[in-house]
DNA sequence: GACGTAAGGTCAATGGCGTTGGCATAAGAG
DNA sequence: CTCTTATGCCAACGCCATTGACCTTACGTC
């Protein structure tokens, strides 16, 4: 049956599969993001990630409550390394900077695995531990409380979503990516100045640069504006 | 068969469903979004929209490729509905304002179609239109073309970002997002001092602010530092 | 070292899904 | 009034996640 889940640390009796494989969380998880890697976020089966593993499908229940619990652990997984080795400065932008970058890149390396928990929220150890450093780096850096928790809040919910509006066109299928490229040489690159003449004179500039991810843009321009509420609170 | 699919412009004999239903694109799609909201995104299945229409399954194939093809109608939809009967004033900070919420919330109002469609790129004249109006207001306002361009890009994927972050959360079943809150009142508001300082002062704080959106303040954040390029670029 | 227990594997079945090919029928052109 | 064909219905295919029953072997105990 499939109720009773036995958590990681309990684990005792590692019986191999028919194929000679022996299971793990871990070994599951990291399938699971090969998978999502090579199939996309859709090419996550039970009946695929077996046919890895080289066990049946109905395996997996022993390990996972079902295929959304799975999903928890690989979002874990992915927010685990992304502050994984970090260590302040001491000088505020560019503590943030780093931050922010940093998670943003976590999700993107993944992003059909970003794609299925960007959205979910854990609350564990490593979220909780971002979240202390980022409040640390501000406080430190003198800004009021009620400063720090408006920029803290703009901040970390701007970085979640570029990572998650990002990841999504990475993971987009490429038959899809490819009709979007075109998309945007077709479309955008040849519109009449008559009808759209911002666009028109835009469109070089705009094919060159909307390819790549506005995030650090859109950072430093929050972080420009954090610096000016600092100024007018401190000064 | 499913694949000449007839565009809605073209068609002439309006055959109705046996229990006297008239079907059109149009009708598919708001019951589409009725599913959507009362079922969400997880209970849009062609079966029951068939129900719901009162018509069988396979019968959408003669409007839709496909389930991705709806999505991207319903997507289509929702873009439209965003800047109907928006008028720019030529008060450039407040122009974009509106037009960044006036999105923002056309994806909110609707979470579960949002959470399908926010990362699809349909480049249909709505968006070409929202897109052609925001850069007519930069450049209006005095913007040089590299800054115009610059600014562009990172208003509008923050405003798509934060549309789908938002959407997302406000798409969770409700109870996984009665978890989610109660995850904030029993483990943000209760962490030690000792372990977690920063998080603790600012906890009464965060607890308010973070169940409400941060894009009006990112969004400010990222107008202030645009016109202060502005003034850099003038003066 | 033998043995009993249960963790952890397999197998088979259920009900739901998108999608398709074949067929029936009625709307509208002539 | 007739003919064409757009548009509906039906039945079936091959996926999917999940579950209950069963089997087998690793390990703690003696």
């Amino acid at each position: 049956m499939a109720k009773p889940v036995v958590p990681e640390e309990r684990r005792r009796r590692r019986r191999p599969t028919r194929g000679g494989t022996v299971l793990s969380e871990r070994l599951i998880v990291e399938t699971a993001l090969r998978m999502l890697r090579e199939h996309g976020s859709a090419g996550l089966t039970a009946r695929r990630l077996g046919l890895a593993l080289d066990a049946d499908p109905s395996t997996l229940y022993r390990y996972f409550r079902g295929m959304d619990d799975l999903t928890l652990a690989i979002g874990d997984a992915l927010v685990g390394q992304a502050l994984d080795g970090w260590r302040p400065t001491g000088r505020w932008r560019e503590d943030l900077r780093a931050v922010g970058l940093r998670i943003h890149a976590a999700y993107v390396a993944h992003p059909q695995a970003a794609l299925l928990t960007t959205s979910r929220v854990t609350g564990r150890a490593n979220e909780l531990a971002a979240d202390e450093a980022v409040l640390d780096v501000l406080r430190s850096a003198g800004f009021p409380l009620a400063d720090t928790v408006t920029v803290y809040h703009a901040f970390i919910d701007q970085t979640l979503a570029f990572a998650a509006l990002d990841a999504a066109s990475l993971a987009l299928p490429s038959a899809a990516l490819r009709a979007d490229e075109e998309m945007w040489r077709s479309t955008y690159a040849r519109l009449p100045e008559e009808t759209h003449p911002r666009i028109a004179e835009a469109a070089p500039l705009l094919a060159r640069l909307m390819v790549t991810s506005a995030y650090p843009t859109a950072l430093e321009m929050l972080l420009d504006s954090a610096a000016a509420r600092l100024d007018a609170a401190s000064g």
